[in-house]
DNA sequence: ATACAAATCATCCTTTCGGGTGAAGGATTT
DNA sequence: AAATCCTTCACCCGAAAGGATGATTTGTAT
């Protein structure tokens, strides 16, 4: 089954095919067809079905767009790699990400008070800041959070 | 003047047609050119001018993709209303989401620590957050800052 | 004129954060 | 076996943030 779209298009170009076909078995009849004028019929129809080409490209694309300006997240492993940020801190970071307090983040992960704060000063080292909000900014900057 | 990857289209479009042309004749010299495979090679041509409308359709609609997901921001007026949000308060709003400290919002605005003090306490009420980052969270996702 | 919201500042108090240092146990690498 | 890294936790201290309340000024609407 396809699309409702994708069967519109699919009509579209039997249709255009098909008058194509017919105009050229009219001329066909009427005159000659000579060498000069394969050559014209050749690039007309080369012409017209780029633009058709395009269009249904345009069609298609149209949609991917929106998905892909929705969530165009993909993590930058080779960052986290460079800063040399454990799995942990990055763990921590995403929880400060998600407004969490320290405290909360030591429930969500059952580990003390203490081994938060550790990480996220750690954590604030390797990425050069030395406030929450920055970490927030910089790790969406170079891809560690979404 | 056109862009590299503009040029290297139409050069491939060039040497396509061309091909197709050449090609053409010389069948066009071996045999008779009948109604069957005239149909036929109308139908191969489409085909081909399609992939190749759709390729360069894909090509070009690829960078709107980056343009369009850089800036999709608009401010939510109403919903600054809606919530009570004072021009001040989301100011600070603004500041706050930058990595700022009071403090250094204080310094920037020309007024006292005490005054943003206030001015993020009742931001905090009015956006039923406790923390800065909830803050800067929720204010995202309601459209009051970028 | 006065009622009201916004902006400003203050004081007091508690909680949270951030920075520094040290240390113990586990896993991995050399 | 030794070195190294990660994870865990502790303690201390000062800075920052958050919560509550009250007060003054200024501009705007009634």
């Amino acid at each position: 089954y396809f699309s409702e779209p994708m069967k519109r298009i699919i009509i579209l170009y039997g249709l255009a095919l098909a008058i194509l076909v017919f105009l050229l078995k009219q001329l066909e009849y009427r005159f000659f067809v000579r060498d000069l004028s394969i050559e014209f019929y050749v690039g007309a129809i080369a012409l017209l079905f780029t633009l058709l080409g395009l269009w249904v490209g345009y069609r298609l694309t149209q949609k991917k767009v929106v998905v892909m300006a929705a969530s165009p997240f993909r993590l930058d492993v080779s960052q986290l790699n460079k800063l040399g940020i454990s799995k942990r801190e990055h763990e921590v970071l995403e929880l400060i990400a998600q407004g969490l307090s320290n405290q909360e983040i030591a429930n969500k992960l059952f580990v003390s008070l203490n081994t938060i704060k550790t990480h996220s000063s750690n954590l604030f080292l390797k990425l050069e800041v030395n406030r929450r909000t920055q970490a927030v900014q910089k790790g969406k900057e170079l891809r560690l959070i979404p």
